[in-house]
DNA sequence: ACGGGCGAAGTTACCGATAACTGAGAACCA
DNA sequence: TGGTTCTCAGTTATCGGTAACTTCGCCCGT
């Protein structure tokens, strides 16, 4: 009658090495299983004498815990979730790599998911993180609205936004000024000369609304006003960014008169379309048409004009937003948020200066 | 002396809102938590109408399974790791994205970690993974010795490796022909007139020497010989890839006689260094010196001078492997490996074309 | 001598699910 | 009518850890 389940029984010489239990470390030394999970918790209950033997034998056994068994107990799975819209885009593939080396060695894992730029399926990678019950979250979010936050805030799992933010949202932050960015693209622009200057903006996200804002303080300060026709969206409907957004607004903008002689895009990838419009137009760049980027993460240094572009220092964002997520965890009340901007800065190439 | 603890006493209406656990919708419809579990999994011994009922109350509540408990006694954590020398370079982001595309929806999610490259910093990702269990591994390896992949034989847990493979380790295997890569670069470059044709190679990996291989066998098919200093090395440890690596090689290789009027890259970055080189040295992109890169992710269609490239499908690979590892979930006998060579292509561009 | 305090380890209950078995009726069958 | 099958659900024992107590000596002070 006596069941002889996993339990006890295990056969522990056959070499079918089921990974090794804090049970078996104790039954190896006569001890109770207790007594080992506090040696590994560094519990102050235990003589120095039995602790080193303990870790001696964890060592040479390859002990090592089981994650499921801890989270369920302790609630805290040591897993970290980021969400970002498209892991091929340079500028998101940084940040995962900055995230990724700040977390290293500190005993977290990284999920990491693509919203592909669609709110929907942002939503559904969320619902995901916390049913997974991730310590804490990373999002840079495709949402127009908060309301996803909000569902994540219910279930108490802290988080950070980076790059893209909420109006009316109170969250942690870390990304750009965007103002900034717009303020000094549009006054290089202004520096090297352009008398017109388009802009090829984002879709409806705080990034782009905070550049287009720059710009135009930056226009205001010298007295120019862009024409309604030189602010051209690139992509409507998160169907049509990147690069043949860029061409297709592009060529909108040189159809207009007065043709701008200069073209602050939303960022890199746009520019490129921008250029490849300009250039097949027959024009050249800078010369009759300046044109600067953001984000810098292209080899924009090899391009056929290499390209001007605020760098935003995505690694900058990537680790900062890692140290301050991992600060987030365990918490008891939800810290107040915090919010950081890193520095954008010019890198001028050829394709704005006219010397 | 009634202990009061969680488990019964917990207070569901105070909108403190531990989330929903199978015993509270058990409780709240009169039911067992077994019926509740059953019903999750698709057990055929409930009743068409409970079950209904159940799910429908499961909705209501937004229940969601707790993985970890699930995970404990199932053994399975329905999670995938993926392992990748660098996530910033577009060919292993393109297969991330890839990867993620195809478990999405499948319950799954997906840990990515980097090894930048280094041996030591694989083996202790891997060593993570397999403490969280994963179901399955990815793994673009950056080793050099099949050593790590033993120890994750030993646990048992099912592997694909992309991209690089190992002698004598007779493992699951998606990636490109590299003889073939390197067959159909040199083949283009004979093709184009070039006479004289070097090589600059990555380090020991299989993918390298598949792809010289395949270079040296084109050549020989038209009766050419590579000297040996027109077979440069893109970096020595792994401390000097990419573009640098691709500099300072074709520098060398500039500096020989007689001068090589092709080379074959190992890899679009190291082609990019290799161009600045060319071009730095005040010689022609392609009438002295032809390019051809391999992997085709750059915007190499935008470069100073457009690059010639083999399309290695990086998305192809990232899909299958993602398919291929699914399947390897749960089986009892390891599965005789599947290797899978997916087709490589030319994309010729303005680097090769001589017109 | 005796209660108190302390150091070091053990007991017990539980986290939230699932595997494996048990049980109560109803339907079926000879 | 008694036995056999089905149906549909419930009981019980884990999974591998951890929190919160409890226990057992032993040294101390009064």
């Amino acid at each position: 009658m006596t069941k002889e389940r996993g339990g006890d029984g295990r056969q522990r010489k056959t070499g079918k090495d089921a990974p090794v239990r804090m049970k078996d470390i104790a039954r190896d030394m006569g001890l109770s299983t207790v007594t080992i999970s506090k040696v590994l918790r560094g519990h102050s209950d235990i003589s120095e004498q039995t602790s080193k033997r303990v870790l001696k034998r964890m060592k040479e056994l390859n002990y090592q815990p089981n994650f499921a068994a801890r989270a369920l107990i302790t609630g805290r799975t040591w897993t970290v979730g980021l969400v970002v819209p498209d892991l091929l885009h340079p500028f998101f593939a940084l940040i995962a790599k900055a995230v990724s080396a700040a977390i290293r060695g500190q005993g977290y894992s990284l999920i990491i998911t693509s919203s592909e730029d669609t709110p929907e399926l942002e939503r559904q990678e969320i619902e995901q993180l916390l049913a997974r019950r991730v310590d804490v979250m990373i999002v840079a979010s495709a949402q127009r609205s908060p309301e996803s936050f909000r569902r994540i805030e219910e279930r108490k799992t802290p988080y950070v936004l980076i790059d893209r933010r909420f109006p009316g949202l109170n969250a942690n932050f870390i990304g750009v000024d965007d103002e900034a960015v717009g303020m000094i693209a549009a006054g290089h622009l202004i520096e090297q000369g352009c008398k017109t200057i388009a802009h090829l903006r984002g879709v409806q996200t705080s990034t782009a609304l905070g550049r287009l804002k720059g710009y135009r303080q930056a226009l205001a300060a010298h007295n120019m006003k862009p024409l309604p026709a030189h602010i051209v969206s690139a992509g409507i409907s998160g169907d049509d960014r990147g690069e043949p957004g860029g061409y297709k607004g592009a060529l909108r903008l040189l159809a207009t008169t007065p043709r701008p002689d200069g073209i602050f895009c939303f960022n890199d990838p746009i520019a490129l379309g921008a250029m490849r419009a300009i250039l097949e137009a027959g024009l050249r760049i800078p010369e009759d048409v300046a044109v600067i980027g953001c984000g810098n993460v292209l080899y924009s240094g090899f391009l056929r004009v290499p390209l001007t572009s605020i760098d935003q220092d995505s690694a900058a964002i990537g680790r900062r937003a890692a140290e301050l997520a991992l600060s987030l965890v365990g918490n008891k009340e939800p810290a107040p948020p915090t919010v950081e901007l890193v520095a954008a800065r010019l890198v001028a190439r050829a394709s704005t200066l006219r010397a």
